[in-house]
DNA sequence: CGCAGCGTTGACAACCTTCAAATTTGGTGG
DNA sequence: CCACCAAATTTGAAGGTTGTCAACGCTGCG
């Protein structure tokens, strides 16, 4: 089965049937976990390696002021605490947004996995420096873009991520959040993030409705965000 | 001898006497460069590993309206692009701030050293998961606090990295910048950055003069900026 | 001296937050 | 189907934070 996994990894990548076989065994056992639930927890010690296979979850991390700030979305074919192992205690939470479908795979399995196959290794490292480049951007974009800009940025950027899964439908990509979350996820109040949707909606840019985000006109938005998918590391063409 | 980046990864690893020999012997050649010079450049293909051992140097960005945004201060120590060759291109470039003496290590070298010794290959893959953690915290900075909190979070973080390099004396560590430097690592225009250090130092929390920083009060400016070194994952005490 | 770069200040405008309230939506039980 | 409720979204108004523009001062250096 072609999972957002290994759509993903296959960017990178070619697998030989062998890696196919492997990657799809290891995820074979999922269990399911509800919306809003926590993973980890800052200052737990790290876990099992996680794999999301459906759904959406998130790294994030509260303030003392009860607010928080949510610093990476994960979307299917994403792995979590790939390489945390070697830390003793989590910096950060994780957990789910929506309902999840995840794989919890225990470290040893990975550390022998990286043994056995170079080329899953090559893509498994590959797969966290894409990470790393999308938490920068995500700094540049809060940085040195208001917020009209950095959601469209944002927005573009899932619409990327979710079509290498496999999971777009033409320009649209499913977005599992509330206003609240989203406003988490920009470090901007709700009551902003509402009229940051309006006015992206109103200039015809995106709009964000019953869980989707939609871009009428793609071109135009990737210009008007300046958005520049090579820092996804996308080799392949699709 | 004891360098700053022996310091630093002996935060999370015990060394042989042959880890440190190899280490030592890793960076005897250095060059240096000058300030405000480009090391490599977003687009480029990756090139050798780079260790700064002397000297500040940045990762950044630069946008279409001719501004940047710094997303890395990279300090005595620190490696920049340890695994960035399976890239094919840069996302982003790397620069210096002051003068610096660098370390140039071909990936081939870098590579057979991970073959050799499985302690540096934990500590550097420390490190890496380190700066991971201070992206993430600079990105919790930007998105939840405001201006003057936000630089005292990262004036704290950068004392207790130069502190772990050596480079700290008592409450006070070197910062070779420009205000308008400074800026591009906040994400604030000069103006605000300026109006900022003056409310920090009119609040006795932290000076900024002749390229230092100073706190006068470094239990209190933690408790301040909310403040919890955790996240750097220094296990050993000092 | 004169210049250039850097730091500082004031005034005003733009962006964003907060608070409060209204409206809509979605789900539940009658 | 409707009433009801909780959650989510939307809107207005006021205030705080930050950006922009412009000017001035300081400092080091040729």
């Amino acid at each position: 089965m072609i999972t957002p996994l290994i759509r993903k990894l296959s960017q990178a990548v070619d697998f030989s049937d062998d890696d196919l076989a492997t990657l799809t065994r290891l995820t074979s056992r999922q269990r399911t976990v509800g919306p809003r639930t926590a993973l980890i927890h800052e200052g737990d010690r790290p876990g099992p390696v996680r794999l999301i296979m459906k759904g959406l979850a998130c790294r994030y991390q509260s303030l003392p002021d009860g607010s928080r700030q949510i610093v990476a979305l994960l979307i299917p074919g994403d792995f979590c605490d790939l390489h945390v192992a070697i830390l003793d205690r989590m910096d950060h939470s994780l957990g789910t947004l929506s309902n999840c479908d995840i794989v919890e795979i225990p470290r040893a399995a990975v550390l022998s996995l990286i043994e056995t196959s170079p080329s899953i290794t090559r893509a498994l490292w590959w797969a966290t420096l894409v990470d790393e480049a999308i938490l920068r951007n995500w700094l540049v974009n809060k940085g040195r873009r208001q917020a009209d800009l950095q959601l469209l940025n944002l927005f573009c950027e899932l619409l990327c991520r979710y079509e290498v899964a496999g999971l777009a439908q033409g320009d649209t990509f499913p977005l599992p959040l509330t206003q609240e979350e989203l406003s988490d996820v920009m470090g901007v109040s709700v009551v902003h993030a509402n009229r940051t949707l309006n006015s992206l909606r109103e200039a015809g840019l995106v709009t964000f409705e019953k869980g989707s985000v939609t871009f009428p006109d793609r071109a135009r938005a990737y210009e008007v965000a300046e958005f520049d998918p090579t820092y996804l590391h996308l080799t392949r063409r699709r």
